[in-house]
DNA sequence: TCTCTTTTTGCAAACGCTTGCAAACTAGTT
DNA sequence: AACTAGTTTGCAAGCGTTTGCAAAAAGAGA
């Protein structure tokens, strides 16, 4: 490691102060053209790049952004995160990316770390709602926060619209014509899906739909799809998944029972992740805007750095996607 | 942002020096437990957390990693991602996401923030190959980089065994009889992509292969396919595609245009992407240890951290995942 | 009790930058 | 020529740590 050029170096070079050097640089005002000019012809000769850490030192901003999910590999996150770095680019921030593996412990261990980064603002996707200390404790760390995926809460919130999901994701079913359906979806109590299902269930007709809660993974939507069309307490025409991800292995067990989508049953899914479009028969989804999510949710963290930002709490709209997984309930009972 | 708690307030409130606080916290040798543990409880009652960028500028080390990838929502690098966040973690670093979008210029503004911000490394999958201009700049920053689905130059690097796939492809190929094939790859002049074009057209008869070059996307692999399915100069019994996105974009044509994976057509896909065993049918492929990939650039990042490390060139195996949308030739001709 | 080691602590100088304040100029008025 | 009001610069004090070195304290051996 060769010795670092400092602004001291040019600052020799080119007679002048270190202030004067460090104010060409940011092109303060004050500071003859001339001047300037002979500076930075000096900072560019000696090759000099800006050390930021010793600039945050000082000014307290690290022009970093922490992004807390669960997993990256998870479609939905990587979305986010790409609207959040295109953003976060878009300010001048950069983007530490953390997968908490829906740890609560190491998710606040990202969080520790990032504070003690002086990091100029959170992003996280919280393992689960907050309870007191957690909360407690990033109110005490001071660092601007936003959480993605939550609507309440004593933080700023940026989150799709989940409750008009499951109301469309009903009235589009009911529109087709069915009467009997399955709600495939996560773990009770788990936000999101939980908005999904209870805006689902009250829009559909009472008795009309059978929920189950199991695994959010492909694995999960297969396992209990294979239920549900094993054990068919009532012939059952269309499934509602609670998210594409379950819909894909809810696709899977539908094609193993060698039935067909959607001619003998309709499928629906929630996310839109590209993948929909090229699975076989493309899925019929709710889009949900993953990437201006992350966009938005960084635009909000920033605003939040400034002085005396109140929290802002932004719900983004979703959208139908119809493709080709959803037809037009049959009478076959 | 109220004000920040420092070792200034602990050795103050410890009856202590600074130093004394400093040695405390880090556990140095040379410290009286008694004094130790009387500055930890300060510490801790004052909810101190120790500022990194502090710390960073007099040690000079960030623990801090730069990825630069061309887009994390290629699936291929959400995977490399992964294994290198969870391997710059087990080592106490973090990492900073940037996707170059396969922009050069992006690229090296990407590397001059992250020179800035005085990261400890930086894991790059280059745009392009580096001419001399950026290897010189890249050099002359002084900092260990590593770069991805490279196997020669100046720089460490880490890479899957492309040729060796290749010759696998071609083998398996060969061995279920197929000997009319087309290979539908991305641009020519693609590292990674040309070293398995090479070792399958050179593992494969004579004129056996049709190779055919388009976008490196499933838009692309459809639009190849397009063409090799429309214009039959010959007929082909099996495709085998640059990677997986490509492939699933053949399949898609394939399946429009009413044929069957296997039975009227193989296809081969390289890379093992998640989706692979999801697509129906799911994608016989050739496996890359992308994951692995991604930490073991970071592993070899942290060793070339130690002073005077040497340039490290890491190929990673290949292997072939025989799933099910290959099938031995029939002789439709 | 008095040296001689060995620990344990404190002092002070970095690390590379920004910034408030005052000094030194420059130009504009009178 | 003197005075005022800028404008351009330099001085020096930080920002919160770490760390080499020396001072102080504590044991040990006599």
């Amino acid at each position: 490691m060769q010795k670092e050029i400092t602004i001291k170096d040019i600052a020799r070079e080119a007679g002048v102060d270190v202030s004067t050097v460090s104010r060409s640089l940011s092109g303060a005002y004050g500071i003859k053209a001339d001047t300037r000019n002979r500076v930075l012809a000096v900072a560019q000769r000696l090759n000099y790049r800006v050390n930021r850490v010793a600039r945050g030192l000082v000014t307290g901003r690290s022009h970093t952004l922490g992004l807390i999910i669960s997993d990256i590999r998870n479609p939905f996150f990587t979305e986010v995160a790409r609207g959040a770095e295109d953003a976060a680019r878009a300010a001048g921030c950069d983007l530490v990316l953390c997968n908490s593996d829906q740890d609560a412990t190491r998710q606040m261990e990202y969080v520790a770390a990032l504070a003690g980064k002086r990091v100029d603002g959170i992003l996280m996707n919280s393992v689960a709602v907050l309870d007191k200390e957690q909360k407690e404790r990033l109110e005490a760390i001071g660092i601007p926060i936003v959480l993605l995926n939550r609507t309440r809460g004593p933080f700023s919130t940026v989150c799709a619209d989940n409750k008009a999901g499951g109301t469309l994701a009903a009235e589009y079913l009911l529109k087709l014509g069915h009467r009997k359906v399955a709600h495939l979806t996560g773990p009770a109590r788990h936000g999101n899906l939980t908005d999904r299902e209870k805006a689902f269930v009250k829009a559909m007709p009472p008795d009309s739909v059978t929920v189950l809660h199991g695994e959010n993974s492909f694995a999960g939507g297969r396992e209990m799809a294979q239920t549900v069309l094993a054990g068919q307490p009532r012939r059952i025409t269309a499934i509602f998944a609670g998210n594409d991800t379950i819909a894909f292995g809810v696709l899977r067990a539908i094609l193993d029972a060698n039935l067909k989508v959607p001619d003998d049953i309709s499928l629906l899914g929630f996310d839109n992740v590209e993948l929909g479009s090229i699975v076989q028969p493309p899925l019929t989804t709710i889009h949900q805007p993953s990437y201006e999510l992350g966009q938005r949710a960084v635009e909000t963290l920033l605003r939040l750095g400034k002085k005396d930002a109140p929290a802002e709490n932004h719900v983004l709209p979703v959208q139908l996607i119809e493709r080709q997984s959803c037809a037009p309930a049959t009478q076959k009972i």
